[in-house]
DNA sequence: CTTCAATGGAACGCTATCGTTCCGTCCATA
DNA sequence: TATGGACGGAACGATAGCGTTCCATTGAAG
């Protein structure tokens, strides 16, 4: 592996085997998120990895320096954004269908364990901090549609606190799934989702 | 180091310094927090703990057969227990004060990055479920007085979904400050307290 | 067909860590 | 004073994992 070639003559571009396998790529990114769901960021063993994906770490490092941007590439990649995120109708009903989405993304049984683990390695250390803050963002931009909407409505003051909101609608979903390790069903999802509203209401 | 006496004759009970030194535990305690908040739980190596204590991995080793039992032993050894929890006068009051106690408790250095891993660390094996398990009763013990206050003085219907409440109370909370990595201020507790309280009256 | 470019699996040299072993040392007891 | 019991720091032998190096192999291009 030399993987420094700086001031040579290139006389043919590289072709055929002499290009980056992208199916290895592949690989190598699902081999991460499984390594990483079973680990932890911390104990992740780039040995491992490759091994997962079928390849030698020599792939790997071709393709990135080290296990951060191995990770930051990885979770860019694969941000689970939410999408197109309809109107529905009401504000209660449109957090019904973001903690029904929000529930299926938590039950996934990779993001089910990445994701504390990002937030528990946050607290650690601001190196991941970025793939947070990435993954927040699409977040936040259908939840504040969705307080766009219901304002229009009228249904909430053009004033509310947002910040409140968006810390009000997810937290208790969050809580029972990851922090108690509890399943969640449609009734209590329901509940939730009509208990928040109404909170919101009548902020 | 040698551990297994198994049917020997003792014929002097062992004393001085062929006891196990208590300051040493303590020490070996202590370390282990600071090296599990700064690495998390996988990548916690205990050769790094016993330099941290002043120790060889001897002293670990003659006290607990392995990571999981020292960690155990390290929990329960320290669970901060919520202690007397009184009565405010009011279900809002009340949840202001739990809200107060428990933002104390996540703004501790070692417990705001030791208590998410342990929930990331649960997701990936349950090895460390008891001993979150075990944090939670002791929370969960000051939660029941609190609604069986709240029911007392007609405040909460005396049905009302106790699993519901768990999960409503502490969340946004815990979202804003660990898994957002936000401060929060006092006029925002308040605020939360106020929504939490109402939105429990009216369930 | 030959040539080119560089890929990627295997091996390398080094370090960190494991669980165990060793034995000098400690301190209360006889 | 000598003795007993076992503690605990240091060292051990083995393994895992790191980042790097090696070179056989690959597949497109000429």
């Amino acid at each position: 592996m030399e993987r420094k070639s700086i001031d040579h003559k290139i006389s043919r571009k590289p072709s055929g085997a002499a290009v980056i396998r992208t199916d290895l790529t592949d690989a190598l990114f699902r081999a991460l998120f499984e390594e990483w769901a079973q680990t932890g960021y911390a104990a992740i063993s780039l040995e491992r990895v490759a091994a997962r994906a079928g390849a030698g770490k020599a792939a790997i490092y071709r393709r990135w320096p080290s296990k951060r941007e191995f990770a930051s590439a990885a979770i860019e990649r694969s941000a689970p954004g939410l999408g197109g995120f309809g109107d529905h109708g009401s504000l209660e009903a449109d957090i019904l269908a973001y903690l029904t989405m929000t529930r299926r993304v938590l039950r996934h049984p990779l993001v089910r364990r990445i994701l504390p683990d990002l937030h528990a390695e946050r607290m650690r250390s601001g190196d991941l901090a970025p793939l947070l803050d990435h993954v927040a963002t699409t977040r936040r931009t259908a939840g504040q549609a969705m307080l766009d909407r219901a304002i229009a409505r009228h249904e909430l003051r053009p004033d509310i606190d947002r910040e409140f909101a968006f810390d009000l609608i997810p937290s208790p979903l969050y809580w029972r799934m990851i922090v108690r390790c509890r399943p969640i069903g449609r009734a209590d999802l329901e509940r939730q989702a009509a208990v928040i509203a109404n909170a919101l209401r009548s902020c």
